[in-house]
DNA sequence: ATATATTTGCAACTCAGTTGCATTAACAAT
DNA sequence: ATTGTTAATGCAACTGAGTTGCAAATATAT
């Protein structure tokens, strides 16, 4: 649909209004990427700040997601990415997990110094 | 400083806000919550639909937060539960991880038929 | 009693995200 | 090509959680 998903790691959706505001309107940007989520092109995650990300799928499709990796946020550059990472969460007595998800915060390797 | 922690399940600040709207102020809601938090009494964290959940602390100080369980959401009741659960994260390269944040979803033993 | 610090209420604000509606662009059928 | 139908966009106004500034009220100290 759109080509910004060319980075690899996530991006705010404010970020990505932004970064358009010559382009398009906030309005068609918000629902471009509801359609992305929709056919499974991107995938999107709540931060700690309680805002939206989204980063691109690797092998989802249309109203199948299989995105249940971990997202990493470096403190120092704010940079947030898709960990390639299978984390197995144990049987926990009287609930039934469906999904999991998982919001790392660190030290990137490019602010480590 | 305020009894409304006597609940053992997590609660959201709108929620609290709603329920003692006759006895306070929202920002004074807030305020307390903020006092709280930063004084090891409750801990925070955020749902997947980007609201602000807070919860009471076992053992932590001011200051000093030890909480690094997972929550649990029920698809069915909306509950939240802190689950008393050690998940270990391995070690990933290139990522040098302070804290882990970890948010379930699926189906409590409560709507379980 | 008086001065000082802390807590509260209220209104106005911020800001990410949504909604309604009119306009435009894309697509099909004739 | 012309008309009709559908989907995509722009714009403005709205929503709702959370914040901020400031004045009024409480509490604490001298
Ligand atoms: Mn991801
Ligand atoms: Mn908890
Ligand atoms: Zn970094
Ligand atoms: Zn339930």
């Amino acid at each position: 649909m759109h080509l910004f998903e060319a980075k690899d790691c996530a991006i705010t959706a404010i970020d990505l209004v932004d970064r358009l505001d010559q382009q398009m309107n906030k309005t068609t940007v918000y629902r471009i990427l509801d359609r992305l989520e929709n056919s499974g092109v991107v995938h999107s995650f709540i931060g700690r700040d309680g805002l939206k990300w989204y980063a691109k799928c690797k092998g989802c499709s249309s109203g199948h997601h299989i995105d249940a990796h971990p997202h990493f946020q470096c403190k120092v550059c704010g940079k947030v990415d898709c960990l390639d990472l299978k984390i197995s969460i144990p049987e926990v007595k009287n609930y039934k997990i469906d999904s999991v998800e998982i919001f790392l915060t660190g030290k990137c390797s490019d602010c480590t110094e």
